[in-house]
DNA sequence: GTCTATACAGAGATAGAC
DNA sequence: GTCTATCTCTGTATAGAC
């Protein structure tokens, strides 16, 4: 799949952007700021990835970072939208049913989560603190979790806040090491990590 | 403390680097490696940080990339070298030990650990290789012990290699959300992970 | 070994035609 | 909205004096 194809179920995430060829100019920046890294990055490499002019870049963005913003604040979006959406009564299967979905989206969505995990520093102030308001937010949703275990028992940690980046941490980086055809898929990569988890946290 | 500063404990890194002028500016490239990336820092930033003029940076380095590559080649030396001075009889102990050393290093060197884990896209071919090479050896290290753990009943993982990249990403990650001065010291750090491994590999 | 000065290439962004 | 052409600045690396 090239990066200006759309059809796929990865491109998924850029559904609602329009017009099409800020869309297209989305997942292209996407797909080479995850292989070489914003800096790394030029903005002649994202036109002719989506087919385009390096003039073209400018037409529905007003620079490189403000790319690099939209790509970060619907990644981080999206991967909230799948730990909020997470429901059961038991509060072990929620845990297991958010890390086992965030992980798998750290899998499938490698490239969009290589950026949003490892990109922030390239963000303006004012873009950085937008996005880590809703940073603020998953890491809140992923400690609710963890307490609510705690509250009726079902988890025994020592140290919750310390659990949750630990949580975190072990979904987060399967950005850095996951390699699509690689030995697991990314549902398999999710299940892993569930159960993982749920031995960490004593359940 | 300043990057230039070798005074201090997280600068015996570069003990054995010489001459001095070559060791300030490794420390000054890792500082400034690590804070804003190898792509954005520039030579001049480099030669600042150790109180030199933008030429001299080439006066000990060919390149860019080969001070990234000694950083690179040194942490990872350093890292291994961490894993594989770790004793005991007991698998378990053995495994505590090494993820306690492994994730409080990645705490205390955090500035040297993110170049070495996030900066390898930027290494030439030939130098990934090379480091490639230490990445192999820490990975079947760890490797190592979770099997010794499991051959001995201490261990109860149903994925050996899923387990090794767990307890991998727990200690990785530390570099990128550890902040001196936060809530943890990285001693406590390597405790922390320590008991939250020793529980997932169903110690 | 270190400096000042600078060559050369490449990058982000814009102008103006179509 | 998209293109071609280009402006301007910055960055890596080198030359040559001291």
């Amino acid at each position: 799949m090239t990066a200006a194809d759309e059809s796929g179920p990865l491109e998924r995430t850029w559904r609602d952007v329009t017009p099409p060829a800020a869309r297209r100019m989305l997942a292209a920046a996407t797909a080479a700021f995850a292989e070489r890294g914003y800096h790394a990055t030029t903005t002649r490499d994202i036109a002719a990835r989506a087919g385009m002019s390096p003039a073209a870049v400018y037409i529905h963005y007003r620079s490189k970072e403000e790319l690099l913003f939209h790509i970060s604040r619907i990644g981080h979006a999206a991967s909230l939208d799948l730990l909020t959406s997470v429901t059961g009564e038991d509060p072990v299967e929620r845990m297991s049913a958010a890390v086992a979905a965030f992980a798998s989206w750290h899998a499938e969505h490698h490239t969009t989560a290589r950026v949003v995990q490892y990109e922030l520093g390239a963000l303006t102030p004012d873009h950085l603190a937008e996005v880590g308001a809703l940073r603020r937010r998953i890491e809140a949703t992923v400690r609710g979790m963890l307490e609510d275990g705690v509250a009726t028992g079902a988890f025994e940690v020592p140290d919750v806040r310390g659990a949750t980046l630990a949580v975190l941490s072990l979904c987060v980086d399967v950005a850095r090491w996951y390699r699509p055809g690689g030995r697991r898929t990314p549902a398999a990569v999710g299940a892993l990590h569930a159960d993982l988890v749920r031995r960490m946290l004593g359940a």
